[in-house]
RNA sequence: GUGGAUGUGGCCUAAUGGCUAGGGCACCUGACUGUGGUCCAGGCGGUUGUGGGUUCGAGUCCCAUCAUCCACCCCA
């Protein structure tokens, strides 16, 4: 081993692994444009309060996980943990209310959590994100909850399904929270310490706890659909109208909670068959309230993201079989000075053909042969005396196995092209 | 942040506490400037994760530390 690895939590995408990578943000950027929505590429790092203030103070996203440090300037920067944030910024300083709406976004890199690796999980890792903003009609919902639910199809997931729930709005939610205190109170001798704590910092949050004495008064608790003020009842209603109409199957969750004061309405995952038993394999909702406090013009959105070492962890898993990346289909093979010169000739006439060409740079014939095998694409062309003397060169198709061809040198490159028909 | 398992060349792996840590894959060279994965010969590559300790002697036992994996936590 060499003196220096690799940090802790982070990767290396080898080139053997570069055919997933390709046909996650082929497939994901293809659905994407289709669907209407447009790339955005933001900054990978932001002004720390950017997200503190946009992701919220209390989470544990900010309060633990954050990659933050001060530049040499003296600014407090932030290494992005996720992409909604930088995405309403974008949104607010590009002026970008004055688009007709819906404003529909998508992005795709790198993100930063400061986090315990496990499989599938890492501290430098990459998502998929889409959001649609300045629409409050639950259309815009089913827009984010279509797009998440195509890609995974588009990838030939097995198992989909949407779970859903609504987390109400500042109108109805506040009174839900109190009723809910007050339950959690009543049972606080057979909870867990954490939500004894949560009780406090982030009463939603109980619901998704995942400890066994917990589970019991989880169950029995009042759920937020029951306490929807009008117009949360309509939009989720409507949602769901949508849903029906459309036959995806979705599970109400009253569990379904994002601890976020900016969460509003709608909050979904798509679940699928992953590694076991199903899992979340992406998660969004409606943040109704965010632009705005951001310091933008009040301004409804809502946005999905996906992780996308999870999806090629799945698709690896179940064998999907995904596209080579092209290799050039050309490799030539050159045997002594003379040969060798024409040769460098031969290989840039391929490549100004708009013909991925490689040429040997070591060995015997037969070494250079075995290379052409192992790393070169279809034809392996011959360059040496005999066919310098006669002007020719001897092509060798390497899905034929044994069949060669003496082309004339000059013709070498239109013979190619007609052979893979370009 | 909590708990558990595991660390031997790039990868896989052998070695009752006892010879210079052995083998396979891969890579390189040769056989071999004239026809592709075989075979043959040779070579490069290790302070056994790191640091201590026990012992006449440690890859092996003990402690610490780091890393990886797994389960929590959190999420994507």
């Amino acid at each position: 081993m060499g003196k220096y690895t690799r940090p802790k939590g982070t990767q290396d995408l080898l080139p053997e692994t570069q055919k997933y990578w390709e046909y996650v943000r082929a497939t994901t950027g293809e659905k994407a444009l289709q669907y209407g929505f447009e790339r955005i590429d933001l900054p990978i790092f932001e002004e720390t309060a950017l997200f503190a203030r946009g992701v919220g103070e209390a989470t544990d996203i900010v309060e633990k996980e954050m990659y933050s440090f001060e530049d040499k300037g003296g600014r407090n920067i932030t290494l992005r943990p996720e992409f909604t944030a930088g995405v309403v910024r974008a949104y607010i300083e590009n002026g970008m209310r004055v688009q007709p709406k819906p404003v529909k976004l998508y992005s795709v890199g790198p993100i930063f959590r400061y986090e315990r690796p496990q499989a599938g999980r890492y501290r430098q890792f990459h998502q998929f994100n889409a959001e649609v903003v300045g629409v409050q009609a639950p259309l815009a919902d089913l827009e984010v909850m279509l797009l998440a639910w195509d890609i995974y199809a588009a990838l030939d997931f097995q198992g989909l399904s949407f779970q859903l729930n609504s987390t109400g709005c500042p109108k109805c939610r506040p009174a839900y929270v109190q009723k809910l205190v007050t339950y959690y109170q009543q049972h606080e001798t057979e909870i867990c310490d954490t939500c004894r704590r949560r009780l406090t910092t982030n009463p939603l949050r109980v619901l998704d706890c995942k400890e066994a004495q917990c589970q019991p008064v989880i169950a029995n608790a009042p759920k937020i659909t029951a306490h929807l003020c009008e117009a949360c009842e309509t939009h989720f209603t409507a949602l769901r109208g949508y849903l029906d109409e459309l036959g995806k199957p979705y599970t109400l969750n009253h569990r379904l909670v994002r601890g976020l004061d900016y969460y509003t309405k709608t909050v979904f995952e798509v679940w699928a068959e992953g590694i076991g038993a199903q899992a979340a394999v992406c998660g969004g909702g409606r943040y109704d309230g965010l632009i705005e406090l951001l310091g933008g013009q009040p301004t409804p959105a809502v946005g999905f993201a996906a992780g996308l070492e999870r999806i090629i962890m799945v698709m690896r898993h179940q064998k999907v079989s995904v596209p080579e990346l092209p290799t050039p289909p050309v490799f030539i093979v050159q045997l002594g000075d003379a040969a060798r010169r024409l040769a460098v000739r031969l290989l840039v006439d391929f490549r100004a053909a708009d013909i991925g060409a490689q040429i040997a740079m070591r060995g015997s014939l037969r070494s250079q042969l075995r290379t052409a095998d192992r790393k070169g694409g279809r034809f392996a062309l011959i360059l040496g005396e005999r066919e310098l003397a006669r002007g020719e060169v001897t092509v060798k198709d390497t899905t034929q196995g044994w069949v060669q061809t003496v082309v004339p040198l000059d013709e070498a490159v239109a013979w190619v092209r007609e052979q893979i028909g370009k």
